[in-house]
DNA sequence: TATTTTTTGTTGCAATTGCAATAAACATAC
DNA sequence: GTATGTTTATTGCAATTGCAACAAAAAATA
């Protein structure tokens, strides 16, 4: 059987860890550009959503945006028609830091893409997205408290 | 520019997600599972190679193995020739709960390849493997202290 | 409309995580 | 053979992480 856990693993642990090194310089903490960027991306999304996005506990989100906020990187807004819901919004400093974030991770992308021809960068892209929707599936059953059976 | 570094953080967090709550059956806390089978598949590594190969931090993997012997789950064996390294093996008890990684992980893996024909099974695995090896050359220089340049 | 369920958010723990700093054993160079 | 550097392992912090448990608003159902 082919296994590719182990090399998504390796690949996304080094990755990570690069990024939270390169990142401290910015005064961000361990993940917290993986939020911020998003949020660049979509201003007015939610928590929930963000959490679902990137694939990580809903208590883990709540305190990495919390801090996000506490140190001025985006800011919650009220929904007027919903009063459960929080927006979050980048904030100047957010959008400052974030162009540096994303040539940190187009850097990063080229590294790990170096050798691969734009055939096989297409064909690659595509089959991971593929698992990737594969395995939310599970990830959100088992996260919601279900049990596989294998 | 064609993205890859998301979709590979996303699946390994929702894989790793899913088998941490998978394992608690078995008493392994989270990341536990990632040492045991690597060391039931090969007994006498020391945690330095360890900690490369998974790609975590020296001593997040220190602290985790450190676990592991305290839970019964492997051994530190000194060396008679090298007083300095402690080669690491499965007990008893750490054989007993391999299998069931294996097939938790064996499962995970068929579920994120579904719909993936042989052809582009093989192809993915070699794809990843390239990018690994691309990303764990800067892995290891940013690990090291070292700045890279962009 | 009233009741139940789902969505969204928070906080209390208890654990992992990782940067610094330390120490000891080994390896290399002179 | 000593000095210097590298490998390997550990511990002190300070932070993130995530399961439980809770709360409140919204949506769905009866």
């Amino acid at each position: 059987m082919i296994e590719i856990l182990r090399e998504i693993g390796m690949i996304a642990r080094a990755l990570d860890s690069i990024s939270n090194i390169e990142f401290k310089e910015f005064d961000l903490t361990k993940g917290q550009y993986l939020y911020l960027v998003r949020i660049c991306e979509n201003p007015g999304i939610i928590q929930e959503k963000l959490a679902e996005m990137i694939k990580v506990d809903r208590t883990t989100a709540a305190r990495a945006i919390k801090k996000l906020d506490m140190n001025g990187f985006i800011e919650k807004k009220e929904d007027p028609h919903n009063k459960k819901i929080k927006k979050l919004f980048p904030t100047d400093k957010g959008e400052r830091v974030n162009p540096f974030i994303k040539r940190e991770n187009e850097y990063s992308n080229t590294i790990a893409l170096e050798g691969l021809s734009e055939g096989e960068i297409e064909n690659l892209s595509g089959l991971l997205q593929r698992v990737r929707k594969n395995i939310e599936v599970d990830w959100e059953f088992v996260k919601k408290g279900n049990k596989r059976n294998y």
